[in-house]
DNA sequence: ACCGACGGGACCTCCCGTTGTT
DNA sequence: AACAACGGGAGGTCCCGTCGGT
């Protein structure tokens, strides 16, 4: 790896923490250039624009996200005990987030859906790709038996996203880790109880 | 009503639209002139700041939400009849939200929380008083035998207002209301099968 | 008097005050409105501009200063002591100015000399008054045999009126009146043994 | 010397200039935008604010006031010339001022003393300096025998610098150097009479 | 005689991005 | 590869003054 590009990714790295924090519009390129130490030269010899470093920092912010979610899957061999162990990525975001600010997703898609078409774009994405890793272990369950067949799985894996995100944004609010913890004891009861395939 | 009062509730109206939708940072004093066809001085002679703007165009929003809350249990008797209602409220928030841009809960608690801190403290109460709206019900409902008594009511409720949050969040992501459907509709089956009294 | 003019009276006597320590380009037509409790409306009705305002003010400011004078002089019948007596004036012009802020000569020159030519010729006039008002004075002492005949008029009238504003800009400065006080000293010092004549 | 220097400099030179005529309220950035032929961003590199320049401006005018003290006692050996020296300076204030707008602490002083504590405390300190330049030189007049040593050291120093500024300003507004003289005049003959020590 | 409401513009500040230089 | 210097413009705020109403 070269000079250029440690720096590059250390810009990406600072940048991803404020405009996580403070949104896009929220964030200004003297921000960055505060938290790197790089004047406004050295920020611009690797990116273009503004635009294109948001991007590259999401980017990044979902790396950070996925890593969790790896590392959490990581032994778990039963469908279920994969959701719990995604799910659980969230016990602590608010005194451990992947990044400051909370979920990148959550803070990008609500401040783009209406005023930046591309990074919303790049927010879908990641959504997709987040949906699709939950419908493809819901999936694996079904087929091995573990989780019941007569459901709908598109709308169980929205289901579990939204509410995992509907309980950031609550506990984020309160900076309180207890609102998530309840979303996270009522969505596990969910996966136990509705989603297992009783035996008999 | 005064021909300044008239003009003052025009601005917030506008104002809170276009907040709504372009975020506290995403949208410009002259955002709102356009919208309002006033002039600065004109906007001005009625707040002091963008603050004391975006602040009195919250108060306006989530009055507008609440509205729809108190039509949709109208006419509703029982507590698992008004939960169904108001969880209905966001049946089409995407095609008729209640202002445009969405649920302005959302929208500011996400913005504001590490960066405004009266616009969070504004939010944080707007959630309490929802989040009390909901557990109000509830203990209802638990007194009146519809709904089981072993429940957490403090976590029923947050895991409802969560993943009602959470469905906007990715619906409005997607622009496609099919995911709230979904999310209403697992919420639903969740009301009828786990906090509704089994008979016997 | 009628009603109209009390208010414009008062809105001068306000003024006057806010001019004299913050200066002209430094006053707000809005800090006028704050310390009148009139709107804008209420002030404009008596004052096409703020021009028209702070030369108003001015003069009123002026005559404060002049009833000092006149009230220091009564009773006294020797040139000396009339001179002594309006040197006196300035005694605590730290704690006891005529109007806050100090000086409005001082003042009002310092600022509109390279600014304002209207407030300037005003600001001449006045000067030229309080000139005219010393060297009478002395031309009435060396007359009466008081004052020795060989100075030169004007420019111990200059001399005296110079030294002091000077000292009311640098006992300001400090806040401190014990430099007005030096000056004074000096000045009087100047008129017992300079300007008297000695008998023989 | 680096060209951002060079241009900080240049920047300072000219806000001098404007400050000491019009005053820190009566000057506006874009002043001092069509005075060095810089854009906004061109000076806001330099500066962080107007106040920051202000300062800067009203050192460099000090220092450019020092340097005549400086060059006026250039070879003056004794006390009594060196402090004639000084008024001396004053003598052409108004055909050749130090910088346009005549003597920069008068200026400053008597605008920022009610308005601006940070330009007064300035003002302050460099009219210590003054006095205390003042005082030094009675105080060796006395010890080597020029000037009296029964006079109040501190009530002189006041007394010099309070009437030259004095003259200054009645000067300044009547935009006639004559006045000046007339002080000069009396001042000099002040310190030949009142402060020399007589032989005997 | 005074207030309320607004226009039109200037204020200081900060924005993002570009260029020349090292 | 990074900085220093600057342009061109938009940001929020406050300015002075006008005018309709009461």
């Amino acid at each position: 790896m070269r000079k250029g590009d440690k720096t590059r990714e250390y810009i990406i790295m600072q940048a991803a923490n404020i405009f996580n924090q403070q949104g896009y519009f929220g964030s200004s390129v003297s921000d960055i250039m505060r938290e790197t130490g790089l004047r406004k030269g050295g920020i611009y010899n690797h990116f273009e624009s503004k635009d294109e470093l948001v991007l590259a920092a999401f980017d990044y912010a979902i790396q950070l996200v996925n890593k969790r979610y790896a590392h959490a899957i990581e032994g778990k061999s039963t469908a279920l005990e994969q959701l719990i162990a995604i799910i659980s990525v969230y016990d602590n975001i608010i005194e451990d987030p992947p990044l400051k600010g909370g979920c990148p997703l959550l803070n990008t898609a609500v401040e783009s859906d209406d005023t930046h078409p591309v990074l919303r774009e790049k927010a879908r994405e990641a959504m997709d790709r987040w949906l699709r890793f939950i419908r493809i272990i819901i999936k694996k369950g079904i087929k091995l038996g573990e989780i019941r067949n007569n459901i709908d799985v598109d709308a169980v894996a929205t289901f579990i996203v939204s509410t995992i995100e509907g309980g950031v944004m609550v506990s984020k609010l309160y900076q309180d880790s207890a609102y998530m913890h309840s979303v996270i004891d009522q969505l596990t009861h969910f996966i136990e109880h509705t989603l297992r395939k009783t035996k008999h």
